[in-house]
DNA sequence: AGCACGATTAACT
DNA sequence: GTTAATCGTGCTC
């Protein structure tokens, strides 16, 4: 028997919003040495829905919507990471979801520590436990989510795998809430307003 | 070949 | 509230 379940592919091969609102309460986890760093995913957001055009997606933004070496992981099958930098010093991690073909994926960007406290602070560079992973790059950077794990596989238990999500109690749902999307800069409306990010209501590791 | 900018953060005033 | 940091990517010339 098992004490963790890992979350399998048919859990991430459904539609983002699906997807970005069941990962609520899940908990992601790292292995380091044999020390698991993790925490409960408190805040998500949905790129690209299913036959959903989404012009804030990497993935239907560039290129026409059609696949680039950044993006290509994105249009892979579900249950794979998609991890990319931006603002020249910064990793975000997201899980593919969807259709192999469909550039689908869910944006990790808060979680609630649980496990390994000790190297998240020390990743985060001393700050308080608060801070650790409450935001996209703040997580990535405390679990040491970089380059590397950009098209790893989410599900196979079996492999080399040191990041994978595990099945825990679910956010009810009269406590998720909604809004927005954050940091969508110029992208046109309506993508820049529908509320496609969700989050654990009340969480103090929700990002600011 | 050159350029504008980003699914952010931290350190300012 | 404002802004520097910092570089890969995709688009234009």
């Amino acid at each position: 028997m098992t004490k963790y379940t890992v979350l399998p592919p048919s859990f991430y091969a459904r539609p983002a919003r699906t997807v970005a609102v069941d990962l609520l309460g899940k908990r992601l986890v790292r292995l380091i040495n044999g020390r698991r760093l993790s925490g409960l995913i408190v805040e998500t957001e949905a790129y690209c829905d299913a036959a959903e055009r989404d012009l804030a997606c990497h993935g239907d933004k560039a290129n026409g919507g059609r696949p680039t070496p950044r993006t290509a992981v994105m249009f892979g099958p579900a249950g794979f990471a998609y991890v990319y930098f931006t603002y020249g010093m910064h990793w975000m991690f997201n899980v593919v979801t969807g259709e192999e073909g469909q550039a689908n994926a869910v944006l990790a960007r808060a979680l609630q520590p649980e496990e390994g406290g000790e190297l998240m602070a020390e990743y985060r560079n001393g700050r308080p436990r608060r801070e650790w992973t409450n935001g996209p790059a703040k997580l990535a950077q405390a679990l040491a989510i970089d380059k590397s794990f950009n098209g790893a596989n989410l599900c196979a238990a079996d492999s080399v795998m040191s990041l994978w999500i595990e099945d825990a109690p679910p956010i009810l749902p009269e406590d998720i809430a909604s809004g927005p999307r954050i940091g969508l800069g110029k992208t046109p409306e309506p993508w820049l307003s529908i509320p496609w990010r969700y989050w654990a209501r009340g969480n103090e590791f929700v990002s600011k």
